[in-house]
DNA sequence: GCCGGATCGTTGGCGTGCAAACGGATTTTG
DNA sequence: CAAAATCCGTTTGCACGCCAACGATCCGGC
């Protein structure tokens, strides 16, 4: 038997029809969702040419130094599969070159390219906007507490 | 040995941010790929069988009754490709049934099937249960005020 | 009327993302 | 040392998600 002191709003009502119980803008998955769509156009806006992910697996590979492909993937929250093709979109542009590594043959030990590092360069001060921009609407002493709810969600 | 901490490459920045530190942890569009993959996760789990973008489009058509194609993708923000697949994958299942509006050849007008609606009332705690699940990293007194910050992100 | 611009749905192409399975290399462990 | 457990990178298959182009249809203005 169930508990009578549970909440109206999102509790299953026994015999009505609950019908506006579930309201898409207010779930969380589906804000995720647009504002991640609108930081995504306004990041091809700014930066045509690369995607955020490219952007992310370049800047990882600038901050870190070479890497196995599969730490790069770790380094980037993308998983073995889908870092391969941002890898090898990256590769068959001269921003990443790759070599095997002769400690371990299994791996793949992938750098940015002089080319890779000044895409780089020449895109972060664009890409520190991007987020900016992304961040506008919000107040200006709202975006630290939101980045640090963000973070935790992740 | 290297120079890690006061490096200032070709980078002239006046008074402003000394552009070094650009870190992939802190941009808005990494946390939310992140927020959005661990959501992705826990829906995965919860409803398995449905997508959220699946049940996103189930739900609209539920609350607000048949619709055309298109003006389903603007209702869950999806483009009219994007909703073409998720559309054509819920009719296979017979979640979602379509007939030609006879005032206007060119559109086709979608409403919920019984299984569909069935399949949406049966989801729908489990919905809730997502949402809470994808915001329980943050305090109780946090979650509404995450919520209203990041719609207006979208 | 009719014509130009909008809207409807469709298609193709590209780029994430994840799951599952695989063969090869390496490490752990019995 | 050999078997088992891991880890590496790859491939396939599916599902978004956007852009650009397209034929069909509708609608506004002339």
């Amino acid at each position: 038997m169930k508990d009578a002191k549970t909440d109206r709003p999102a509790a299953p009502e026994p015999g009505g029809s609950p019908a506006q119980d579930y309201v898409l803008d207010r779930q969380v998955g589906f804000l995720l969702r647009r504002a991640n769509q609108r930081h995504l156009a306004i990041f091809a806006a700014a930066i045509p040419g690369l995607t955020p992910t490219q952007f992310a697996a370049l800047a990882r590979l600038c901050e870190l130094g070479p890497q196995s492909q599969n730490a790069l993937g770790r380094a980037t929250a993308m998983d073995a599969a889908t870092i391969k093709g941002v890898v090898d979109r990256l590769r068959a542009r001269g921003l990443v070159a790759a070599a095997r590594d002769p400690g371990d043959r299994r791996r793949i030990v992938l750098a940015a390219t002089e080319a890779g590092r000044a895409a780089f360069e020449a895109a972060r001060a664009a890409a520190h906007r991007v987020s900016a921009d992304t961040l506008a609407p919000l107040a200006p002493g709202e975006r630290q507490a939101f980045l640090d709810m963000l973070a935790r969600l992740g």
